[in-house]
DNA sequence: CTGAAAGCGCTTACAG
DNA sequence: CTGAAAGCGCTTACAG
């Protein structure tokens, strides 16, 4: 598939540049280049000026496996994502890739459960033991026997978690969020509430929908299975789909809570599709905070994660972790933003 | 920083398991191990057996570092990317991982020019010599010198490209978009048609400049300097101040063409919350055809961009690149989608 | 079909 | 402060 090309930087003769060139160039010995561009031991100043001027005059860069190889560490981070296509996951990667490379970091981005292999359930760069940690927004129950397979792998969770508490990770508390949410839709008057709820293989989608039941249950609203729907994603489209299964009940909801921005936008347009007002015939409360929310008509009444904070902060848990800590999780804050849609 | 950690999969024990544990372990060379993960030479079925016997038991991985440093490839490719909160890249970015995961190529994701190094202007990663080629959605202005000074790194743009011709990209013909979406304005009976612009270090954003002001020309509308406002991004945001001012004019637009989705709905709400009803007051269309254009009320008239198969084009042209082919530049099809903005 | 050995480009004790 | 050499974990001629 590949052409062979030399891992070196080419100068325009084709030669590839390595240390020994630019330690030839210096009349020095390799070991003394590595000491120069590493400031890892002291080099004279006059030594050190040499091996500068050939770094320079060559253009040399150190070959990144062979370092890796040598050091044990490739400064490469694994960040699993569900669905580049949900804002909330790329204002979260924002965040990760904000710290991360004022460390020196770069990022391997896998979507899952796509990128993962059909044998082995893992990404490639998972087993071919490419990254030195992984930061996952994703369904962590699929990729167990992954973690499990390679116990010195630091993994961190972003949003999601597994619930033994194993693995590290930064989160808000998805139930209080949910059960807020839901209370304000109880407080405004409202008793036939629904759900739009996501993949229940997600911690939090799970955490959302127990946050639901719990605010219906203290207001003594018994619950009604025909009021939930679970998406298996969170597309707009998704959305409507369950926006218009709700619409179609011999007794329609008032109100939905949906565990998503854009399952709420994709609800609401089904809404007004069918001649529905928003909020006034039925009101919809979304989730995540994504900055379409403020701008969408109606502008959203939604919960706010603090999304870059969350990728930030999963990130900095990893790399504690790989500086040898054992980080405690973090739980931030959410707010309910009211706007116009509820 | 980081912690000394093996590169090898370790096993309960902690010891490291590399291709000459399993060589041991199944009684043969580190030569015919080798041969048989990468099925390269013709191995007898019985030792085969034994190899693959003691792959499974040990659960060993190739390490990628010593593979990519022998072999002088990595696999890994970069992907460029303005700006990760903006769907028209989150779509495009999905067409790559599609097609180069399926080739056995991982994604190294890189923000341009958040993430490229203060002092060389590119990307850590580039000037590491980690990936194999690299796929460009940023602007490739500050990136000239970094693509000079390394003339073996193959280089591919999407969306965007560079006007001498000398890389590969894959495209739509922007002015011609442009063009179409203004001239679709001027049927409507539009002859006050403002242009809400973008950052202008994207020839795509020129083209499509240049698109809006042929089409006036045509249909022999004097341009109105006043009427074109150049956002620095396209964040919804600068949409919407781009409008206010657009509206603060003494004699303002009866249309805009914005040249981004989300600089068109950041618009139409800035439009709304004037007062102005879209479009019957004001018409705007769009560009990218974003999922959302079709969610979000009114529904956006837009240019659609076909965005997953841009990237999925811009990947296999840097694929047959690497397999030592010229590929030529591809333009693909655009498409006016009338819906309710315009 | 199989193995011993060189080599990929680095880093890092070990001597001096 | 500096260098020779071993070693990181692979792949691949070269022999047999």
């Amino acid at each position: 598939m590949s052409e062979k090309r030399p891992l070196a930087a080419l100068p325009s003769n084709g030669k590839a540049i390595s240390i020994s060139a630019v330690a030839e160039q210096a009349g020095v010995s390799i070991a003394t280049v590595s000491r120069v561009i590493n400031a890892s031991k002291p080099v004279s100043a006059d030594t050190r000026e040499r091996v500068e001027a050939a770094v320079a005059a060559l253009g040399y860069r150190a070959n990144a496996f062979a370092r890796s190889l040598t050091r044990g560490e490739s400064r490469l981070l694994l960040v699993l994502v569900p669905d580049f296509a949900n804002p909330f996951y790329s204002e979260t990667v924002k965040g990760v890739a904000s710290v991360v490379r004022r460390h020196g970091y770069n990022i391997v981005l896998a979507g899952a459960p796509d990128a993962l292999a059909p044998d082995t359930g893992a990404p490639d760069a998972l087993y071919s033991r490419l990254v030195d940690g992984v930061i996952s927004l994703a369904s962590l129950h699929d990729l167990q026997p992954a973690i499990r397979d390679m116990p010195d792998l630091p993994w961190v969770a972003c949003s999601e978690f597994v619930e033994d508490g194993g693995m590290p990770h930064a989160s808000i508390d998805h139930g209080q969020a949910a059960l807020d949410a839901v209370q304000y839709l109880i407080n405004r008057g409202h008793r036939r509430i629904a759900l739009l709820g996501a993949d229940e293989s997600y911690v939090w989608a799970r955490q959302r929908h127990a946050g639901y039941e719990a605010a219906l249950k203290r207001a003594g609203i018994p619950l009604d299975a025909q009021l939930v729907r679970v998406a298996r994603g969170t597309d707009y489209s998704l959305g409507m789909e369950a926006a218009g299964a709700l619409l179609a009940l011999e007794s329609p909801p008032t109100a939905v809570f949906a565990v998503s921005d854009t399952l709420a936008i994709g609800a609401i347009k089904a809404f007004r599709r069918a001649g529905r007002r928003v909020p006034d015939d039925i009101a919809v409360v979304g989730f995540d905070n994504i900055p379409l929310a403020q701008v969408f008509e109606p502008a959203l009444t939604t919960i706010a994660q603090p999304m870059f904070e969350l990728g930030a902060a999963a990130a900095r848990l990893l790399l504690e972790r790989l500086a040898g800590g054992h980080p405690r999780s973090l739980t931030l804050q959410h707010a309910l933003v009211v706007r116009e849609s509820a």
